[in-house]
RNA sequence: GCCGGAGUGGCGGAAUGGUAGACGCGGCGGACUCAAAAUCCGUUGGGGGAUAACCUCGUGUCAGUUCGACUCUGACCUCCGGCACCA
């Protein structure tokens, strides 16, 4: 055996990748057919942004999405798998300005950089559908799908407070403000008031919550449901005439209109258009101080939890229409200008920010909800459970529910309230001060106005002699000969819009142009959009959970109303991968030292080892850490099956009967395991699966228990098995064992059912639960012949001596448990 | 604070009511080698016992259900992720 495995050629991953990479490429093998009559599976992963090198994030995104393509591909799909470039974004124009090298020329060498690391992956991707944003191709129908949202009333400008990054020089959307800082780099972000386009996502609010279409992890749905942040509650207004404005009252929104006997004070937003205006002569010089403090206070001092209240009087009273009691009016920037109506009804004894503002200015603090335990003594905190109603009029007595119930009627009928429904949602800001992305294409006329760009004239193309300097400002403003223009309507002069598109918008539909991604007539082709889409299967990483999952979701169902597209959600189903982690269990970064470059893998144990040692290392939903070690195991691993494979069998002789009979059960049990387990994403257990069948498979040799036909039938099943996974030396494998090319479009292996049984099993002896003995028995062992046979045993004798016998517990091919007492 | 998810050997993990620790890494012992690497074989949760038989402890903690609990129930602790002055 040994002098044999000498003269084998050994498993050499340099030389058979590249070659069989090749050969894919020649034959077009991956092409995927739009006219093929098997059943279609749509099987996406999130595409990457071309930073100029493939990192171990990203193999471990792709190449077990692959590996489940692959597997779906043998189960008898047309399957699409593409792949392509999220290709605008802020590195390529910092690039531009930092290194003077063109956003397009940057990106562009990354993606080519980029794809062959890609390639060395051993994807089955179809490069023929490759789908690059940046490219004219493609963003001209980005313009042209703002068009038909502009023209449906969901694109519009607005003067909006917004959220600025100094660092960016941009605006960003509220998605993309993470603890008051930029998702980005993490700089403080200011709030500055801009004209901005908006995506009317608020529209769709309701229906981004129902999620009865979509099989997703429940994480993401919640993250989701979060994000929409539906309330249901009551709008209230409070009386201001006394003050003499043209106004005459302030409206403010409530969860907890039970609780309006309770109020005791108003707190207006410092951004509330009626402060100045309520604000007594004497109060002036402090309310404007107070306001022009939380201006310029961050977003992270104002939102932070800890902070003390603070707050300033403006001198004027409002009047709580239920009971006609005149209550002070504060400004107070824990209210904010952004949610419900930027005022609150302030109720001390039953809102805890409440009750730490009233504590603070000394204002009443008034029970109107009882706890059951109350003694009606002033409280120590806000009490915000269930109670009993009172000190509030016709209500008093009720259960608080039912008193919100009464209460709302009320108002509601003497028209200064009524039922509402509040979201924390708000509308997609998409505009960018950037060159680098997709211009939105509308035009500023004097004597028109905003003009959308007729869709003949599209694209508006990014002028390529662009200036990138550190100015902060966007280079598409200064470009004299893209900003001047002429109006489409009047023929006079024009301004273009400088703002570009936030990339999800880009993001938002890449999956449509998939199906036909140079097709020239349309954004789309409906026909084969109608043919692939949705998307079956979507993977990639959670973070996007509220940005680009919400935004495409809501783009979908925008198209549907707009009349292109048929179907409601993006994505059927959703699987998020956890994190790759550096072998110090740290996230990896450049600071650390912990970078894994896969490239240096590839080189040595191959990709087909990267590959699997990153679908082993656990769940894939967990994540992981990177390990040296580890890899080097999956390439012995590798290794040991290449030797098997390769063996002659017609040396093994006849083998016995009991030993074949043993390989063809393992064979089946394997099947089952392994595809079950492929099917579900547990990769790991498959992989471990099919390393218990070598390792039976190398001992069955051993001792020359199998025959000649079970052998090859055993090796013919593991390396279709393993060719979703492994799909390199898969190929070769198949080749070597005389098979015809190619290993990925052939069917996977199928079990039998039946041929999975054991005959024997180890019947396990217990008394009281504890296991006392183990005995090899006929698998169908009938009850009274289990007794029998535990009666043999010395060890449960022992156990069960001088004791009374209560009751025997048998779990046939399991154990036999005696109860005694 | 609220909402998710997770706690199992030295490490990654397996087992979703029935033999806890599959599979892999690492460790230890051995074969091959002048030697090393690679490869192969054996062994590997803790304690007791003689390296045996066997006993005992052991899946974050404490209770409970059950003949039997990593698995189900309740309370708590820790870690990770998300959200958070949202009225």
């Amino acid at each position: 055996m040994t002098s044999q495995r000498q003269e084998r050629e050994r498993y050499k991953p340099h030389e058979i990748e590249p070659k069989w990479q090749q050969r894919w490429v020649q034959d077009e093998l991956y092409r995927v057919r739009d006219d093929d009559p098997r059943p279609k599976w749509y099987e996406l992963t999130m595409y990457p942004y071309p930073s100029g090198d493939l990192h171990i994030g990203h193999w471990y995104a792709m190449s077990p999405a692959d590996a489940h393509a692959r597997f779906r591909r043998m189960q008898g799909y047309n399957v699409l798998h593409p792949m392509g470039f999220d290709a605008f974004g802020l590195p390529a124009e910092n690039a531009a300005i930092r290194r003077g090298i063109h956003p397009f020329t940057w990106t562009m060498s990354n993606i080519e950089n980029m794809r062959g690391q890609l390639k060395s992956i051993g994807a089955s991707y179809d490069w023929e559908r490759e789908l690059i944003c940046c490219l004219p191709e493609y963003y001209k129908w980005t313009q042209w799908l703002f068009l038909q949202l502009f023209k449906n009333g969901l694109a519009y400008k607005r003067m909006a407070q917004v959220n600025w990054c100094p660092s960016c020089q941009t605006v960003l959307a509220n998605e993309q403000v993470v603890e008051g800082a930029c998702e980005r780099c993490d700089t403080p972000v200011i709030r500055r008031d801009l004209e901005q386009w908006f995506f009317r996502i608020t529209q769709y609010a309701d229906e981004l919550l129902d999620f009865s279409k979509l099989d997703w992890p429940e994480k993401i749905l919640t993250m989701q449901r979060n994000w929409i942040g539906r309330s249901e509650g009551a709008d209230v207004s409070f009386d201001i005439s006394e003050c003499g404005l043209p106004e005459q009252e302030i409206r403010t929104f409530t969860t907890r209109v039970d609780t309006l006997f309770g109020v005791t004070y108003m707190a207006l937003s410092p951004e509330h258009p009626l402060a100045e205006a309520l604000t007594t002569p004497d109060r002036k010089a402090e309310v404007q101080a107070y306001q022009e403090q939380a201006r310029h206070s961050s977003e992270i001092e104002r939102q932070s939890t800890e902070r003390e209240k603070t707050g300033v009087f403006l001198g004027a009273y409002a009047t709580n229409r239920i009971n006609g009691e005149r209550v002070p009016i504060y400004v107070s920037d824990y209210v904010l200008m952004s949610y419900g109506t930027g005022a609150v009804m302030g109720v001390p004894a039953h809102d805890t920010r409440d009750f730490a503002f009233a504590t603070m200015k000394g204002l009443p603090i008034r029970v109107v909800v009882a706890a059951p335990d109350w003694d009606g003594n002033a409280l120590d905190e806000a009490y915000t459970g269930e109670g009993i109603m009172v000190n509030s009029d016709f209500a008093d007595g009720l259960p608080n529910r039912q008193g919100a119930t009464a209460i709302v009627d009320r108002i509601a009928e003497q028209g200064h309230g009524r039922r509402t429904v509040t979201y924390r949602i708000r509308d997609w800001l998409i505009s960018r001060q950037r060159y680098w992305g997709t211009p939105i294409p509308v035009v500023y006329c004097d004597t028109d106005g905003i003009v959308a760009v007729p869709e003949e004239d599209l694209p508006v193309l990014l002028p390529e002699d662009a200036e990138f300097k550190p100015t902060g400002e966007s280079p598409l403003k200064r470009h004299e000969g893209f900003v001047n223009t002429t109006c489409p309507q009047c023929g006079g002069p024009a301004l273009r819009e400088t703002d570009t598109m936030d990339t999800f918008v880009d993001s938002s539909w890449y999956f449509l142009r998939y199906t036909n991604p140079h097709f020239d007539q349309a954004a789309f082709d409906p026909e084969l959009v109608r043919q692939w889409c949705p998307v079956d299967q979507y993977t990639g990483g959670a973070e996007h959970a509220v940005m680009h999952l919400l935004y495409a979701r809501f783009f979908t169902k925008a198209l549907r109303d707009v009349g292109v597209l048929q179907f409601d959600e993006p994505f059927v189903r959703l699987y998020n991968q956890g994190t790759i982690l550096g072998e110090d269990n740290e996230k990896m970064s450049k600071s650390r030292g912990n970078v894994v470059n896969p490239d240096d893998y590839v080189g040595t144990l191959g990709a087909d080892a990267v590959r699997i040692f990153l679908m082993f290392l656990g769940p894939w939903d967990r994540g992981g850490s990177w390990s040296s070690t580890g890899i080097q195991g999956m390439s012995r691993w590798l290794n040991r099956v290449w030797d098997l494979c390769t063996r002659d069998a017609s040396s093994q002789g006849k083998g016995t009967e009991d030993g074949t009979r043993e390989v063809v059960r393992q064979t089946h049990k394997t099947v089952k395991r392994v595809i079950e387990d492929v099917d579900g994403f547990h990769f790991n257990t498959a992989l471990a699966a099919m390393m218990e069948f070598t390792n039976f498979l190398a001992k069955a040799w051993d001792r020359g228990e199998a025959d000649a036909g079970s052998w090859a039938k055993a090796v013919e099943s593991l390396v279709l098995l393993l060719a979703p996974l492994a799909p390199y030396v898969s190929e070769e494998l198949w080749e070597r064992t005389g098979h015809a090319y190619s290993v990925h479009q052939q069917a996977l292996p199928t079990w039998d059912e039946e041929q999975t049984r054991d005959e024997e099993v180890t019947l396990v002896l217990q008394v009281n639960g504890k296991v006392r003995d183990k005995i090899i028995v006929p698998a169908n062992l009938s009850e009274e012949d289990a007794r029998i046979l535990v009666e043999q045993s010395a060890n449960v004798h022992r156990h069960i001596e001088g004791k009374e016998i209560r009751k025997v517990v048998y779990v046939p091919g399991r154990l036999l448990n005696v109860v005694v007492g």
